[in-house]
DNA sequence: GCCAACGTTGGC
DNA sequence: GCCAACGTTGGC
């Protein structure tokens, strides 16, 4: 079983919107960057857990956890010519883009702050302290999942 | 709102 | 295949 951590604007698409869906499952659709879906249709399995984390906002950090219910088949929204998320390039027939499917397990205590696990020099590794770091879904490792996972309780 | 970092595009 | 220009991300 794999970790991970999968980036949201939460004025798009916060961790309440997702325990808001129906059977508390939504698509992760919109991933238009070619590593984050490499690792999406390589790595990514169902049952695997992935951290929640809002981007773009006040206070940047990861704020619940969420597992994968389907793994990685084609984004329709890349063929929606009215989404944003819309790419020519992207046909039924040859699919560029793709998505999984994430169900609500919880949310965490707190907030567990960019800037509180910037300073943790455990995770000095962590792709997402890493300066410029842009990827919307990047793998977590086992033991920084755990250590994370122990900073919850902590105030 | 600013801007550094990064990925993608397209001319050559 | 190089690389400048451009668009986007996302912290601050």
């Amino acid at each position: 079983m794999n970790y991970w951590l999968f980036k949201s604007e939460p004025s798009t698409f916060s961790i309440t919107d997702l325990s808001n869906m129906p059977n508390k499952t939504d698509h992760w659709d919109g991933v238009r960057n070619y590593q984050a879906r490499n690792f999406m249709m390589k790595d990514m399995r169902k049952g695997d857990l992935a951290f929640f984390y809002h981007s773009n906002c006040k206070e940047p950090g990861i704020v619940g956890i969420a597992t994968i219910v389907k793994e990685a088949y084609p984004d329709f929204t890349a063929q929606d010519a009215k989404s944003p998320y819309y790419d020519p390039k992207s046909t039924a027939e040859n699919p560029r883009w793709f998505m999984v499917d994430v169900k609500y397990i919880r949310e965490l205590k707190r907030n567990i702050t960019l800037a509180e696990l910037k300073e943790l020099k455990e995770l000095k590794d962590f792709p997402l302290v890493r300066k410029g770091n842009r990827l919307s879904i990047m793998p977590v490792t086992k033991e920084d999942w755990n250590f994370i996972l122990g900073q919850e309780k902590k105030t």
